[in-house]
DNA sequence: ATGCCTCCCCGAGGGAGA
């Protein structure tokens, strides 16, 4: 099964990229997010056309997240647990079934920028709801994922340029330490299994020539529980995708599972 | 580099992103 984390920075600015990167691509699973719509306006006849059953939680003007999967999705469930109060729509989850159950959550984790401050504050807080989402995720000995825009520079390798992002929210060592600390609980980094070498990215600011100058950072990641990375086949971010026409500025990461 | 683009809201110019 392969399935594929793509922030697409908007469904209606990327219609035409995202079904030419369907076409050809052809995931099982896509786990969207930033479909900056509302769930009455994604378009998803142009999904199921291509076969696809479509889960999308979405809300007014931004963030937003939505599944595509050629698998029916099943005990779909909407919002990350935790803050009865929080109306960002960042969480989604389904279960597909192919050889074996797969839970998949799909996540856009706030950016938190600047920081300190209230957005950087909502960003620890969703991280800590974010913890206790995956140690009962790792409780159910399902196999699972986390996967989307985490927001989060894991390490310095995971940068062109680390120093410039020393006091940003999406690389401060409390940023880091929540991080990691989730994936301590016993989760595999999918794509730094499969390849430990510095300079893969994820993202690439639409500014400053970002993409030309390949001055990116990895911020989009999948990951495992236990009994999903044992179906670990492969990990990579098709990193081609930022170079086409009209493109998000996110490209997709990818996990092929037997599964 | 106090965001230089891009996308959203709408129908001008501001919020948000990273």
């Amino acid at each position: 099964m392969k399935i594929a984390t793509f922030n697409i920075n908007g469904i209606k600015a990327r219609i035409e990229a995202l079904t030419a990167w369907l076409d050809d691509a052809a995931p099982d699973v896509a786990l969207l997010q930033e479909i900056k719509s509302v769930d009455e306006a994604f378009p998803r006849e142009i999904f199921e056309d291509r076969g696809y059953n479509v889960e999308t939680h979405g809300q007014k003007g931004f963030n937003g997240v939505a599944i595509l999967s050629k698998y029916p999705l099943e005990d779909v469930t909407r919002g990350l647990p935790g803050d009865d109060a929080d109306e960002q729509a960042r969480w989604i989850e389904a279960t597909v079934v192919g050889d074996v159950a797969l839970r998949l959550c799909g996540l856009y984790l706030p950016n938190g920028n600047p920081a300190p401050g209230p957005k950087y504050d909502y960003k620890l807080a969703w991280m800590e709801r974010l913890h206790a989402r995956a140690t009962a995720l790792l409780a159910s000995e399902e196999a699972a994922l986390m996967a989307g825009d985490y927001n989060v520079i894991p390490q310095p390798e995971d940068a062109a340029r680390p120093e410039a992002w020393a006091e940003d929210a999406l690389f401060l060592p409390q940023t880091r330490a929540a991080f990691r600390r989730i994936v301590n609980l016993g989760f595999t980094e999918a794509f730094r299994a499969r390849d430990a070498a510095p300079g893969h990215y994820s993202f690439w600011d639409y500014q400053r020539q970002a993409w030309d100058r390949n001055d990116g950072i990895r911020i989009d990641h999948v990951l495992l529980t236990p009994q999903a990375a044992d179906l670990l086949n492969d990990a990579w971010i098709e990193k081609d995708v930022r170079g086409r026409e009209k493109p998000s500025d996110h490209v997709p990461v990818w996990v092929d599972l037997a599964a």
